[in-house]
DNA sequence: GATCCCGCTTGATCCTGATCAATGTTGCGC
DNA sequence: GCGCAACATTGATCAGGATCAAGCGGGATC
């Protein structure tokens, strides 16, 4: 049984010490599979707001996210849109077996992925029982946290949504930078009103409102309408409505 | 390369050809691996309202239904509770790789499930790569699910959530069963109206009142409480925001 | 510097679904 | 058959967030 691949994912950024957190295609690893990796991968790069895929386009890729940040969402007719994921460095995209993109990846800002042609990275698949492995635990943890985002949407109010998408942006952001700090913790906001509104069940006033009522009870701090001072996380994630114990990664 | 089970899941109901809609384990597959499979596997049965596994509980098996209905769902301290699955025949109990239980799962019904005991499940996934593929695959399928639910949940009118919901579940109530009819359908729901709004972030008042509504509209017709009729399928489907172009597998 | 546009904020009002409350229905144990 | 409990329906009222609308601020373009 072939296992020359011990770990890894996608992203070929940062392969000093190939950690899970990074989810790197480790150079330092196993050099013969990798080999194999090198060879059907390409870079992409798109512009803010450029689409990705659109739902039902043929995939032909598989990719990881190198830098920027892109959005997962599903429109109905009549316009309403909600997202369903939030794809940052180091995120997965595609689905090994599946030919068609089932929601629309768009770029919210300038984009870069990591791009494996679909058919040998399936191939490399089939050989490499450790990608299926990795690939399975990934997607259990996207499982998840679609699951814990469905409590958000079904049953919190528009304060706590905000709240907990602040602490998960910044949660996200402490571990990519790898900071471990409780307090005075600093985020740049990637994404709009509107597309907060999106990924929150809610409508762009109601985001600003609620934002600005956060400011006002001093649980944040703006500098310009991006750039968000939280002085004390275990206060921010009081406002969530989850249990919280103190860490960071809670 | 390990290929002896082409393909299964993990119910053991119904093999006789081994389709992919069962999902089941055939036992007129491999023999070899089957044999493995059957010596880690037994049953268990829960009572309706009996909990299977609570959040943070350590998961010594796998399992797949076998007959009833359980639910997956989330508990806020103050009593807020939001379904995030819902585990009908055929569903698969259990995250390979990981050592807790991330969400509560609840028997409805009276509850069979199909176990295999976990270490030995994941040596057995370690050495078969088929069934990492499969499980892949199936947890790919979740993933999709709970995203499109995240669009029902954030987006939808209370009508559109219990006509969705109605529609779901007589999908794959007919799936299951095989039928392939599009008219004159049968549902007999599973849940009571609190479990109806914990599954759509509703209130059960909000759900009898919309079940009155589509009563009264004759879209759906009610025999007794929870016997469904539903005597024009893509009338109700017009009902849930989504478009369908007709088959009943849309 | 003037203008425009986009993202954002804030205000006024409306409406959907929550909440509180009473009543109805069904099934079960006795 | 009676009483009880769980489930369900219906009504009255309330409130949180949507909708409609106006205006702000800062960066890009001319």
């Amino acid at each position: 049984m072939n296992t020359a691949i011990k770990d890894f994912t996608f992203n070929s950024r940062e392969c000093g010490s190939c950690p899970i957190r990074h989810r790197a295609v480790c150079s330092k690893c196993e050099p013969d599979e990798l080999d194999r990796l090198e060879e059907i991968k390409y870079y992409r790069t798109y512009e803010a707001g450029q689409p990705v895929l659109w739902a039902g386009d043929q995939m032909e890729f598989v990719a990881s996210v190198v830098s920027g940040i892109a959005t997962l969402s599903q429109t109905m007719e009549d316009g309403r849109t909600q997202m369903v994921g939030l794809l940052l460095p180091s995120d997965f995209i595609g689905r090994p077996g599946r030919d068609f993109a089932p929601f629309d990846v768009v770029a919210v800002s300038d984009l870069t992925v990591c791009c494996f042609r679909k058919k040998p990275f399936e191939e490399l698949m089939g050989s490499t029982p450790s990608i299926g492995t990795r690939l399975l635990q990934m997607t259990l943890d996207e499982l998840d946290s679609a699951r814990e985002w469905m409590l958000v949407l079904g049953r919190k109010t528009a304060r706590e949504k905000i709240a907990s998408l602040l602490a998960i942006l910044t949660r996200r952001d402490a571990t990519l930078n790898q900071l471990t700090p409780t307090s005075g913790m600093t985020l740049d906001l990637p994404l709009t009103r509107e597309a907060m509104a999106d990924y929150l069940g809610l409508t762009l006033e109601t985001v600003s409102r609620q934002i600005s009522a956060l400011k006002k009870a001093g649980i944040i701090v703006l500098e310009g309408k991006r750039h968000v001072i939280i002085p004390d996380f275990a206060i921010l994630m009081a406002e969530t409505g989850d249990d919280y114990d103190g860490g960071l990664l809670a």
